[in-house]
DNA sequence: CTTTGTGAAATCCTTCACAGCG
DNA sequence: CGCTGTGAAGGATTTCACAAAG
């Protein structure tokens, strides 16, 4: 029985899946958990832990089936239900995940895009138009939506991210360069390329400066 | 004497930093953990923990001094040297990216962008023009580039990779939806919204489930 | 003979609790 | 008296290594 997820277990289903659906596409039905650690990036035995804990069991000798672990690994993360999503802040970041397909394809609806710019209120984006902020807390009732994603600047943020959790949403990617604070029912994730660039720019030194020579490692 | 800080804590500087910044324009000199804690998100402890990691003391009965932090994390993350930086894969997202004022802003300088696509060669985004990734690799030796920005299809992905391995680039911000392959002595983060939307998926749906009824939580 | 599933060991990270300094 | 810095305890996660299954 497959009692209370890990949460770095969680974190690497997508990863799995990503690499599963790829193999399947390429007519592979059958994969081990060396190969399939290989795609993903991570090691072998935790592999197999982490799909020991969903209840799917591969074959020995063999390896698991590709088809059964994609439905298995949908099924935990809960893609087979459609999912209601709205966005809010259409600025550069806004404008682009509007933009793109990988929500629709991966069962996640757009159902509202919001700003509160009179000069983006209107404008069409995929097949949706703009919408004032005015009206975020009607239509999120309305359509049904339970996730969200937070696209505005961050003094904006935590205030629509009150008023989405009031109207029922309990799930939220965070693109506003902040900490939400939410209550314990609501999950969030945040992303952020300002940190990210910042812990490469660690890294990218602790490789870098061991030495004067800033030459290029012309290995093998 | 601050010897090789653990990843968690490294994860942890960019968020403290724009905890630290916010409350520098707030006029705010000094700042205790537990404050701190609050705006970052984390426990108090941890804090203590991260900061005595890089030596930064902060004083007793007191707090810390919100500048001087500022400089020793900046210091520690190597955000005072310039970095220059290029965006590979000018679509939706790449766009988005090379719009994005915050690389300037943070001391990371966009000094080039490349696509493939003979309708983006040429364009025209921000301060820069869309270059045919042909030239990728002079570009990128010329320019000194040592952080890539890959916001490619995920098949182009790893071939891209290589190549900017291959003439110095130590760090990559992945957006492609693939595990990328790369010697030790690069750095990779990815960032992926598809990923972060099926972990918030899984736990929607942890918090949603237990019990048929589906009404809002009208919490305090 | 190959590959899974899993206890046990090892490592990493977080939290607790408090001594000690300002 | 408030708050930092930190040992020690507690969890979580990863890795090892191997028995058991096909």
């Amino acid at each position: 029985m497959s009692r209370s997820i890990p949460e770095a277990t969680v974190a690497r289903l997508p990863l799995y899946l990503q690499a599963l659906v790829e193999s399947s596409e390429n007519a592979v039905h059958t994969i081990s958990s060396t190969a399939l650690a290989d795609k993903s990036g991570v090691n072998a035995a935790i592999v197999r832990k982490d799909l020991s804990q969903l209840g799917a069991f591969g074959t020995r000798g063999v390896g698991y089936r590709v088809g059964e672990l994609i439905d298995e690994i949908s099924e935990v993360l809960g893609l087979n239900r459609d999912r209601a999503l709205v966005i809010v802040g259409i600025g550069n970041l806004g404008r682009a995940l509007a933009n793109y397909d990988g929500f629709q394809r991966r069962g996640f609806d757009v159902v509202g895009l919001f700003d509160d710019a009179d000069d983006k209120i209107g404008t069409t984006l995929g097949d949706l138009q703009v919408e004032p902020v005015d009206v975020l807390d009607e239509a999120v009732t309305a359509r049904g939506a339970t996730i969200a994603v937070v696209a505005t600047p961050a003094q904006h943020a935590q205030d629509i991210v009150d008023r989405l959790v009031a109207v029922g949403v309990t799930a939220i990617l965070n693109f506003a360069p902040t900490h939400l604070e939410t209550p314990e029912h609501v999950a969030v994730r945040k992303v952020d390329v300002s940190t990210e660039l910042q812990i490469l720019s660690f890294y990218e030194q602790l490789y870098a400066t061991p030495g004067p020579e800033r030459q290029v490692a012309t290995g093998p």
